[in-house]
DNA sequence: CATATTACTTGTTAAATGCAAGTTAAAATA
DNA sequence: TATTTTAACTTGCATTTAACAAGTAATATG
């Protein structure tokens, strides 16, 4: 069962406000994206990532995903400089989320990556079945 | 149709980005929440909600909303002080963000509300139908 | 007419973000 | 093995955004 950390200095109790203090900002959700659909997996990536986020943000936003439980950080056995971040059942409880903001933005806003659009048009819950397969493949 | 804006200053194409860009900051996704499912309508019942949002961040956020055509606003005919705000139908199809928001927060952070988070567990498409014409009921 | 209400705006201060450069440890290369 | 590269950061500083307090203009109410 997923333990519930109490946060004393919440705004307010109201569930949405609790995913609104987590998640809102500018990067929280495009750094689980990269990890959701493209599979990054360490620093460098996140960083070479399109939007272009700032090296001192990126890593403060990582501290932030990991001190909230949704991601989780582990060395490299292949390479003592790097760490492989991932996403835990947190993260990935979030797909549903970056599903329907997907599909939102692309019925609402002039948006590309038509192909993942139509991928979760298609059928929402086989996609989030695939992102769970992915995921799991890749922790094993 | 929904006509789709251009945005020329768009970090990426991504239409997860598009949102974040949207919604991504600490008061938006608040401010449709109350008046999706508290039926909120104008500013003074914004200001006075729960978390407490800055007079001039209010009035920030609600003409950004407007601007991106999730909110319209008219004058109260029966008060010429007020104005009404609304959700356009691009604010309406919010509604399955807020729900997927409001599980996620439900089911990983200590939350209240549980009646909401219960009718929305029920049925997540007998919710959305609520809210829908709940608003239509409004509206017309 | 006096007071109150609504929807704001205008300072000012505090915090978050963005940019450039620097640091440290490990790995790859000459 | 010495040197260079690479990865994952930190630090300092400028800019932008948010928060707090107070004020204002247009109604409305008693």
């Amino acid at each position: 069962m997923p333990k519930k950390k109490r946060s004393p200095q919440r705004r307010s109790g109201c569930p949405l406000n609790a995913s609104v203090e987590v998640l809102g900002d500018r990067w929280s959700l495009l750094i689980i994206r990269d990890m959701m659909l493209r599979g990054f997996r360490n620093y460098k990536e996140f960083l070479e990532s399109y939007e272009g986020i700032a090296t001192n943000i990126l890593a403060d936003r990582l501290r932030k995903l990991e001190a909230h439980g949704i991601i989780a950080t582990e060395p490299d056995p292949s390479d003592g400089r790097k760490l492989i971040y991932s996403l835990t059942s947190k993260g990935i409880d979030l797909a549903p989320v970056l599903a329907e903001m997907v599909l939102w933005a692309a019925g609402h806003e002039d948006t590309g990556n038509q192909a993942l659009v139509r991928q979760i048009r298609k059928d929402k819950e086989q996609f989030l079945t695939a992102v769970r397969q992915r995921w799991a493949a890749k922790t094993t």
